[in-house]
DNA sequence: ACAAGAATATCGCGTTGCGATATAATGCCC
DNA sequence: GGGCATTATATCGCAACGCGATATTCTTGT
């Protein structure tokens, strides 16, 4: 049984990752300027998306934030803070269990989303033909 | 002509991009760590496959890496200093025009970048589904 | 009553890349 | 040959970001 990862790597290879990381860079910069040019700090874009996009919901606890956003707890809360004072999200008590925090978007905060999403939507289309040329590392 | 920019985004695009977004960061800490354990910086990882990586040759300019990787020349220029202190590139003067310094791979920086691409296409190869519900964007 | 979990708070720190600015070396073109 | 643009080098302080460490408060579950 060979070992894939025993084989050397072919030019073709480094070119294909070289490409998309080029195209992951480029990505990001966009978002960051998408995200400025509506009034709102990239991490700021990333918590409204990171709540709205919840899985089968519209809210999330500072604790679940902290791991989809992969940052420390406290690190969140201070985003948090932030995106709450922008008058972007706001913080609702836990129905059951009071120890949560349920973050949730102001009606300002969906539309600067929504916007930003539209934005993202178009662009990751556009870059969708050359991001799939990763399979060609098969 | 119906503007497809002005329709809503639906919950399913939220959660797709939401998804995306969190893949990538997953990425990229994957690849910082994977950097670091073979003792590179992030950024020392990312200059040898932008050089490797080069459609059709195995050196560049700064120029052409400041372009590549998004940054500003000087900002290069120090990035490839360490690089060059760490043993993993060489700078060599351009045969033609001496204006133009080719940066290139040493034979440790080789030996590392090729690790470093495994474990990436590995990694890539295990990421591809996720990466590929991007479509439902269409 | 007590342990565990969740959120809040504060401190300084290290890294990263930037803007501004200056200098030197080289090649191009009139 | 002389001016001009390009490329690379160099140095300065700065601002943003998230972290580690640490402490406190509130709530839940047992």
């Amino acid at each position: 049984m060979p070992n894939e990862a025993l084989r050397g790597v072919t030019k073709d290879q480094y070119e294909v990752l070289a490409a998309f990381r080029r195209e992951l860079r480029a990505f990001l910069r966009f978002s960051e300027q998408a995200a400025v040019r509506v009034g709102l700090t990239p991490q700021q874009h990333q918590l409204l998306l990171a709540i709205k996009g919840y899985p089968g919901r519209e809210w999330a606890t500072l604790s679940e934030l902290s791991g989809v956003l992969g940052l420390r707890h406290h690190s969140v809360v201070g985003i948090v803070d932030r995106s709450c004072r922008a008058g972007i999200v706001q913080r609702r008590p836990h129905a059951d269990d009071h120890r949560y925090v349920e973050v949730v978007l102001t009606a300002t905060g969906e539309a600067r989303l929504e916007a930003l999403t539209k934005a993202h939507v178009d662009e990751l289309r556009r870059l969708w033909p050359t991001l799939a040329t990763l399979q060609r590392l098969h």
